[in-house]
DNA sequence: ATTATTCTCAACCGATTGGTTGAATGTATA
DNA sequence: TATACATTCAACCAATCGGTTGAGAATAAT
């Protein structure tokens, strides 16, 4: 379990690149099989350029990688940059937390429960 | 665990919600304690307008709720809508998924591990 | 050699974003 | 009542976003 803290380019790029659906969708399938620009660009209305650009914030997010193949260019999924997001999350929510301790596992608890809240961030 | 299909403008509110790094500092800051505008504002930079039209966008995407006292509005986290995005990115990351299979859990997996894959979605 | 395919670059467009300032509203307090 | 405080609304701004079109570069096929 990571604990150090994530660079907020990182976080602003991830999360960014996963808050137009358009990309969410090619994160999706991609995770079911790698692709090429235009058979990824297929099942979209939209032009061919529309979702090299989205592959681009993508790939700026670190979530897919390429590999150049010839003209061609496979895309294929990073979740290592998903897992940036979802560790963020685990910080904020309760729900893998309470799982783990279901199963008894308290590796998660923090060994101080410190009653005054620590100083606000900026 | 949901295995439901989540709405994307929810996950287009959540995610770009936490796209930008005030915001995510706020529901940091909101997650050691509730606090009023002007002192959610304290920490920042920026005009109080500024903050409080970030909390407007927290507020949009379901990740705060808020309480009106008088003349104060007291904002608070609601760890549930950052649920929303940690499930839909557990779709797609192996991460916890290995820790459950090491309980011996295998209520996650697919019952059909289908060689072909499933259509692409837009 | 010519033609077709794959992909990116550049310019452009309207809409949205994150910020500002100033006025307005409602609520405490002197 | 008058005044200070907490918050929002409205207008504005430069920058970015998601899309388009058209041209160009590199590779594959005829």
């Amino acid at each position: 379990m990571r604990t150090d803290t994530i660079p907020e380019e990182q976080l602003d790029r991830v999360f960014h690149a996963l808050s137009d659906r358009t990309r969410r969708a090619l994160v999706r399938n991609l995770s079911e099989a790698q692709g090429t620009v235009t058979a990824l660009a297929e099942p979209f209305d939209m032009s061919l350029n529309a979702v090299s650009k989205h592959l681009k914030v993508l790939e700026g997010a670190g979530l897919i990688e390429r590999h150049n193949s010839g003209r061609t260019s496979v895309c294929s999924l990073n979740t290592a940059s998903l897992e940036t997001a979802q560790v963020w999350l685990d910080q904020y929510t309760e729900f893998w937390n309470e799982m783990l301790d279901s199963f008894g596992d308290h590796m998660k608890r923090k060994t101080d429960s410190a009653a005054i809240p620590p100083k606000a961030r900026k």
